[in-house]
RNA sequence: GCCCCGGUAGCCCAACGGCAGAGGCAGCGGUCUCAAACACCGUCAAGUGUGGGUUCGAAUCCCACCCGGGGCACCA
């Protein structure tokens, strides 16, 4: 519908001032020039190399508006991606004429592995291609005026940046969490600490080594084993996720539902390996209490939740007689510790450590088979819900604690030896799928709870403790029965929190288990075998052991080389090996240096870290762009990002506005908040939390199209006919979707820019609906907000000579009325992010300037400056024509008259039994008798009552009146 | 299955529990034009997904359900 995109002015007859979108463009290159040569979006800091103090003090309060870090993809820019950028730019620029000092700048997110198969895919070196979409991006983003400090735009590939994501990990290699510090605060406990403090307790015994050996009878291997044990930033050789088709391992958080890699959707394998990890575990219950701190919606603060999985239960042990004969137990995790009177069996993952030693000689081979069929499945099958429940006995028997009953030990595929403890006590009364799996096995399902009557009920069966008549299990408050023991007795208790607080207590008197907390959060895998990423710090010594890098040696420049193509595998080749390309590089893999022990032959790590390491703290160097003795300066930490106890006594500090999509709300959100904190806890930050207010902008969506083989089709080649649609002669089917490359429905925002120019394009997305609610994109309906800044442009330039035709005359009392009503609602809506409604206003008062036939100043200069944030180029333009000098980015914003906003009379519905039949006129301030005593006078209302008697009326002084009778 | 968000005119969207309409698109009629496009002026349009409930009064609050979008899911 390239039609569509056409410029509405092509012919050649327009007057010659007339707003066109040749004009729009000449217009707003102009002024992009004037603001860069003037340096206007300049911000300045308190401290440091971009220090103005007075001028920040000048500007006024501090505002740092953030958007999510753009990715600079070769494909450039679709009008879906500006959505959240021009709704940031036009409160940015809003708050800065309401007096803040706003910080908004963008930098690029442009390690990784989408710059990376970009790279490889048109066979250029990444640095090259990352350079020409930085490019790009960045004259898309300035062609749409975004009022951007372009000091503060920074790269994460930048070796000047790098050098302190190297140097925050290095940090954080030198940290440990200990779950017994004291927060600062004083609330709570569990706080990341030097190493070197780690060390110093165990060399004076403060703190005893793992295994009770005195410190210095260790060696020095053995100690610095127990040290690294302890790091936050961690070696380890443990099941990850690796992906042949992306030749390297990923992040839990980068594995979709369906088992596969977010990133080019290749199978992901579970494997033993060894690799980085970050203890972000460590923080969990931090990464979730202080959720409550934030401004974000409950949507992602829900997400956040769920992906961290804290659940509360208890570990209970389960005596066992192992087949060699001794003594033994397996501990189980559940959430339900007061149902263990129903645990009647106990399954085991078929992976359980334990399943060798309890197995019979006669179940022998059917464990075995079982084992093996287990084995050759893939954890995404194991996972399906809708399979068939299986398993089988290993002969073995355990005895349940409160019941003392003896009790089948079994093996099952729907236990999963990764979470909790790999084993489970199955309470088929109160589990679900222990239900099931007891049901197909014959196994014993004595009820311990009640189910109220209502339950029941709703199953159409008559109240009974004889659980063969129920159709499933009960899970929720019950009343106990059959729980008791000689020590303990739950019979009676009508309810689960009661009941696990009574379990708990006893567990824990008789050492049989104990209340605990597990997550499903794991630690994050932070190494990646490719090229285009931060290199590690780090080298290993002779001993294999890591050390890494002292400050004066960083950054670890990623070296240069052509074979920067990662060895990829056959995606479903699950034994394949991870090769890094920088262990190709022998000369740079071997290094001598001097850690402080004389010149040594060291090794590189030739790992590189992970897309997201960048993105964990790029907001904090927007802060301070160039500083070169500190990754941001502790003054102007405080400064843009410290707490705001003003604010609220709580309030965690970080950036005031963050606006961006609701996909990265268990990736980027979660790892940057976990580095945010160690870098607090470890005395860098004054700020608790990375971005205290968070906006999820929605999409662009538009129709896609595939065609009779189910390809995608582009979007701008098909045609509509009688209702139906079509490529040439092909019939094509609609679909409706997220605007991007794979839908091939993308739109150029530079087709918006020859056809209308960038204010329009910018008014026409703020427009079409909330900042927070995904639209479709129609292109025809852009012309509308084009008419509307023609119109305002009519109505201050004759558009035959281009003479300003404002006139110095009063405004009326009606239109002073609506200019101040205006403002004030203009306000409120921009200062809650809804531009829609702002827009319709200015719209409205524009109409009726427009409806004057001329234009008196005293409502043009106040129309343009409320313009200004959502239409900057066009503003400047006619503040200058206006006769100013001055660019509006500073002026102040209009501010109502409060007197204007009331009215002397109102008209008011008057309702009989709630449906309007008349409308009187009252004083604005007129009391329920006088306005009853209208409306009751009222002509209609005489008739509609017809003389009934009203039994009520119902008065709201300056709204309505209702008469019910 | 569970958790979020949303369903108002042909379309996109507004509406402190109080007159369903602010604004835009499309449609229709007109002005301009040889004609058209552009521009301008005017105009039409739904009773708020469904069913209950609370209330003097419900798009708005509550309950159940339907539809669309997103997230989570043998998590013990």
């Amino acid at each position: 519908m390239s039609a569509h995109t056409a410029s509405p002015d092509t012919r050649d007859d327009a007057p010659p001032f007339r707003y066109t979108a040749a004009l729009a463009r000449d217009i707003e290159l102009r002024w992009q020039d004037w603001w860069s040569e003037h340096g206007t979006f300049e911000t300045p800091n308190p401290a440091g190399s971009l220090a103005d103090a007075n001028l920040a003090a000048a500007r006024g309060d501090k505002l740092f508006v953030l958007d999510m870090f753009p990715y600079p993809s070769g494909a450039g820019l679709h009008v879906g991606h500006p959505l959240g950028f021009i709704g940031t730019d036009v409160f940015a620029r809003f708050k800065r004429m309401t007096g803040h000092n706003v910080l908004h700048t963008m930098g690029f997110d442009a390690f990784g592995l989408p710059a990376e198969q970009y790279a490889v895919e048109t066979g250029q070196h990444p640095a090259i291609t990352t350079d020409q979409n930085i490019t790009t991006y960045r004259r898309q983003l300035r062609r749409l005026g975004l009022a951007h400090d372009p000091r503060r735009s920074i790269s994460t590939t930048d070796p000047d940046y790098y050098r302190w994501t190297q140097w925050i990990f290095t940090q954080i290699f030198n940290a440990w969490f200990d779950p017994d510090a004291p927060h600062d605060d004083g609330v709570g406990r569990g706080k990341a600490r030097p190493i070197g403090e780690l060390v110093a307790e165990f060399e004076i015994g403060a703190r005893p080594t793992p295994d009770g050996r005195d410190w210095h009878t260790l060696t020095t291997a053995e100690q610095r084993a127990v040290i690294d044990g302890y790091r936050l930033a961690y070696v380890s050789d443990a099941p990850v996720n690796w992906c042949p088709g992306l030749g390297t391992v990923v992040a839990n958080e980068e594995v979709t539902a369906d088992g596969r890699s977010d990133r080019g959707n290749f199978p992901v394998f579970k494997r033993n390996m060894r690799q980085w990890m970050m203890r972000i575990t460590a923080y969990a219950d931090r990464l979730i209490d202080d959720l409550e701190l934030l401004d974000w919606t409950d949507a992602i603060k829900a997400m956040q939740r769920n992906w961290i999985g804290r659940s509360e239960g208890a570990n209970v042990h389960f005596p066992i007689t192992m087949n060699d004969g001794r003594a033994g137990d397996i501990t189980v995790f559940t959430t339900r510790p007061d149902t263990l009177f129903g645990a009647t069996f106990m399954v085991l993952a078929p992976e359980h450590p334990y399943v060798d030693e309890l197995t019979t000689v006669d179940q022998a081979a059917a464990v075995a088979d079982y084992r093996r069929q287990a084995a050759s499945k893939k954890d995404v099958d194991r996972q399906d819900e809708n399979r068939e429940k299986t398993g089988v006995w290993t002969g073995a028997y355990a005895t349940n604690p409160l019941s003392g009953e003896q009790i089948q030990i079994w093996i099952a595929d729907y236990v999963l030896m990764g979470y909790g403890t790999g084993a489970i006590m199955a309470v088929p009364a109160g589990d679900q799928r222990d239900f099931e799996f007891a049901r197909k096995f014959g196994l014993p399902i004595p009820a311990i709870q009640e189910p109220p009557a209502a339950w029941f009920g709703h199953r159409g069966i008559e109240p009974t403790i004889d659980t063969s008549q129920w159709p499933e299990a009960f899970i929720g408050d019950g009343t106990y029965v059959n729980s008791s023991n000689d020590t303990l007795d739950l019979n009676g208790i009508d309810n689960k929190t009661d009941g696990i607080a009574t379990v708990n207590a006893w567990l824990e008197q008789t050492g049989r288990g104990e209340a605990t907390i597990t997550y499903k959060l794991r630690d994050w895998l932070f190494s990646r075998q490719r090229y285009w990423g931060e290199p590690f710090p780090v080298v290993y010594d002779a001993d294999g052991y890591p050390h890494t890098l002292p400050d004066s040696m960083l950054p670890v420049e990623l070296p240069e080389t052509d074979s920067f193509s990662p060895r990829t595998f056959d995606p479903d080749d699950e034994f394949s090996n991870p090769e890094s390309p920088l262990d190709r590089l022998d000369d740079w893999v071997t290094i001598t240096l001097d850690l402080g022990d004389g010149p040594q032959e060291y090794r590189r790590d030739t790992n590189v870290m992970p897309q997201w390491a960048g993105s964990c703290w790029y907001q904090l160097r927007y802060c301070d762009p160039s500083n070169t003795e500190a990754f941001i300066d502790p003054v102007v930490e405080e400064y843009w990002v410290g707490p705001q106890p003003d604010a609220r006594p709580d309030h965690p500090g970080g950036v005031d506005l963050y606006v961006g999509g609701v996909e990265h709300a268990v990736l980027h959100l979660l790892y940057a908040r976990f580095w945010h904190k160690v870098l607090y806890d470890l005395g860098h930050l004054s700020s608790k939390e990375p971005y205290a207010r968070l906006f999820n902008q929605g999409y662009v969506q538009a129709y896609a199209y595939t065609d009779d083989r189910g390809v995608y089709v582009d979007a701008k080649d098909v045609e509509e006919r009688d209702g139906a649609y079509f490529l040439g002669d092909r019939p094509v089917d609609r679909e409706y979707g997220k605007m991007g490359k794979s839908l091939k429905n993308s739109v150029s925002p530079d087709e918006m820019y020859d056809a209308y120019g960038a204010d329009t394009l910018r008014l026409y997305e703020m427009a079409t609906g909330p900042l927070d609610a995904s639209r479709p994109w129609e292109t025809r309906d852009v012309v509308g907000m084009y008419r509307f800044l023609q119109r305002l442009w009519r109505n201050l330039i004759d558009e035959q000579t281009g003479e300003c035709i404002v006139v110095d005359e009063p405004l009326s009392d009606e239109l002073t009325k609506q200019l101040h009503r205006t403002i004030d609602v203009v306000r409120t809506e921009m200062d809650a992010l809804r531009f829609n409604t702002a827009i319709a206003k200015l719209i409205e008062l524009n109409n009726a300037v427009t409806k004057l036939g001329h234009t008196p100043r005293a409502v043009a200069e106040p129309l343009v400056l409320m313009a200004a944030p959502l239409v900057p180029h066009v503003a400047e333009e006619l503040w200058r024509t206006l006769g100013h000098d001055d660019t509006v980015t500073y002026l102040p914003f209009p501010e109502a008259d409060a007197q204007y906003l009331v009215d002397d009379t109102v008209e008011v519905p008057v309702q009989i039994n709630g449906k309007v039949r008349s409308r009187i006129v009252v004083a604005a301030e007129a009391d329920r008798a006088t306005m009853e005593a209208t409306a009751l006078a009222d002509d209609k209302v005489v008739a509609a009552i017809d003389g009934a008697e009203p039994k009520k009326i119902i008065v709201v002084p300056g709204r309505m009146v209702n008469i019910v009778v």
